[in-house]
DNA sequence: GTGAAAGCGCTAACAG
DNA sequence: CTGTTAGCGCTTTCAC
């Protein structure tokens, strides 16, 4: 347990014979360095498994190879999948991970946003489920680049790499309608602040529309992402005696909560009514009846917005600020077919 | 977007009209200094915002104030919760948290040791399923204080925090005797190193004893912790015309995976068969029927386990390396009693 | 091509 | 109590 003093760049130096200026060469391949003394310079660092210290390297080039990652909260499934993806990525660009976690409040995420700033990260990743002014305001003015990655989309001028989420929605509403169902509830985020287009809502209602169906808001729920929240939803929506043919929720959790709030109520899932997801958690296929739902790709998600923060970072050119990343239907078995009935 | 470069303690020492070592001291607390001194320095602080840079500090203390965590994968529900308890009381001692995902590969675990040893880690937790003397020897040989936390218990001689396995089984298993089930199946971890015990087992066959049923190898089954695992195993005990009354399973996963496996044979959970789990994941009281099972307080795993780093890397005394913290049966849905039968 | 020297921002003796 | 000084381990001019 003796954390014996480490070789360092001297060490080296003076058993090559050299200056430490072409050690710090050699390792950097920063200048030429004649071949024989190259080779004289690596030997050593070979026999003395000598590592540089990233701490003396980070004080003098300002580069710290830290990425933060803010989270709201690591058993999330969303975010856990997505930092899955973030750290892949980050570990094949060389770069570590700090992670924070932040419940979703505001002042925990000053802290984070501090704190990593404090460590000297080059970027950070942001997962928030509900990016307002202020938080961005903040992120800018830390001078740390950003890319933002959130449930739900939203108009601010910043890095984001999401799902799209219109096309989603209505590809899904559009799939329910197909499938017979036309009183098709919508539970959807409660995030919401005033002005901000919700792209979901969006493209459930084009959907409707293409097919003739009225847009009946009292049958679109606003509701949060978990479990409970689904189910209370589910519960308030089918006690309200409205007739309701299928649920589209926002996240899998909550289509889950709904579904045992029908069975509990003595609906029967997806006979009597059908339940629709959003995210295709691991989870999903576990459950019974299999959920129907959008897969996102959550890995990839994490491991775009980690390769845009490295771009951002070298100064590369960003194509687009926001990258949009394709979706599926999984059409597994809460969703039932009515047509012929 | 503009890094422009931070105050220095310098800019402060030179700000307040006095030398750098005062600021030090007036930031570290680790010198008297004046009272009316400390003050305009301390007012110096306030209005510039100045911040001292951790990597300068830490070149010279030789304390990165970091802590690693290696986990075999985010996405984990397990490690997932104690990452969560791990960040809760990092951040009360003000450490931050490196992270790093190993899929349980040996090369990644060892790549990711050595990145925590570059970047200074003053201690890592290890999250890792299947433990063995190779692993422990790398780990004690980076001299890096490490505590393990494993869903299996392991007879190494290490910092260790996990429930107690043994009654825990036992317990269980006496619950399912308890509630009138004869033909209990134990789906038991296959993270298996000759020669070293399983507590869970032991503490089944002691249930087993207790109740004068005799131990029946064909019954107990080695197969992993995930949903897949279960599910396999399930069915392989089923259709090997084993005729069970119940299962306890090695995880709420693989129970779960039981649990359909037992639906897609046409048994019905807990009609047929009861299927009992263990962890108490987030997602066990939303899968219906609700899955009977042994908690573990995951989150204070975690906790428990960044408690005893922080102790080891003050020198502080440890009491027990091996600490064991307390389970509870939760009886929900997935048992039934057949006593009243 | 290579070495000497300055300095990143900070802490910790050492004097006074 | 306070200032001066010497590094921590490394990169990076600037000479040679």
């Amino acid at each position: 347990m003796v954390t014996k003093k480490p070789t360092t760049i001297k060490d080296v130096a003076k058993q090559a014979g050299v200056s430490i200026s072409t050690v710090s060469r050699v390792i950097n391949d920063s200048k030429p360095v004649t071949n024989e003394v190259k080779q004289r310079v690596l030997d050593v660092i070979k026999e003395t498994g000598y590592v540089p210290n990233p701490l003396a390297r980070s004080l003098v080039t300002r580069k710290s190879n830290l990425i933060g990652v803010i989270v709201p909260e690591v058993t999330d499934t969303f975010s856990a999948e997505v930092l899955n993806g973030i750290e892949e990525i980050s570990k094949m660009y060389n770069y570590d991970i700090l992670l924070a976690n932040t419940y979703s409040e505001r002042d925990l995420e000053i802290k984070s946003i501090d704190l990593l700033k404090t460590k000297q990260v080059e970027g950070m990743v942001v997962i928030c489920w509900d990016i307002d002014q202020e938080l961005v305001d903040i992120i800018e003015k830390s001078g740390i680049p950003a890319v933002y990655i959130s449930k739900t989309n939203r108009d601010f001028d910043i890095y984001n790499v999401a799902t799209k989420n219109e096309p989603a929605a209505r590809d899904m509403t559009n799939f329910l309608i197909e499938k017979g169902h036309k009183k098709i509830s919508l539970m959807r985020t409660n995030y919401q602040i005033s002005n901000l287009s919700d792209s979901r809502l969006n493209g459930y209602k084009k959907a409707l529309e293409e097919n003739n169906i009225p847009y009946d808001e009292s049958i679109v729920k606003a509701c949060g992402t978990t479990y409970a929240d689904g189910y209370m939803a589910a519960k308030e929506l089918l006690s309200s005696n409205n007739i309701l043919d299928a649920i589209f929720a926002t996240s899998d959790e909550a289509a889950i909560g709904a579904i045992n709030a029908c069975f509990d109520m003595g609906y029967s899932v997806p006979d009597d009514i059908s339940v629709a997801g959003f995210n295709d958690v691991e989870f999903a296929k576990m459950y019974r009846p299999k959920l129907t739902t959008v897969s996102q790709p959550l890995f990839d998600i994490g491991a775009v917005a980690l390769r845009m923060i490295i771009k951002i970072i070298r100064g590369e050119e960003i194509d687009e600020k926001k990258v949009k990343l394709p979706y599926r239907i999984i059409d597994r078995e809460s969703v039932s077919d009515r047509n012929n009935k």
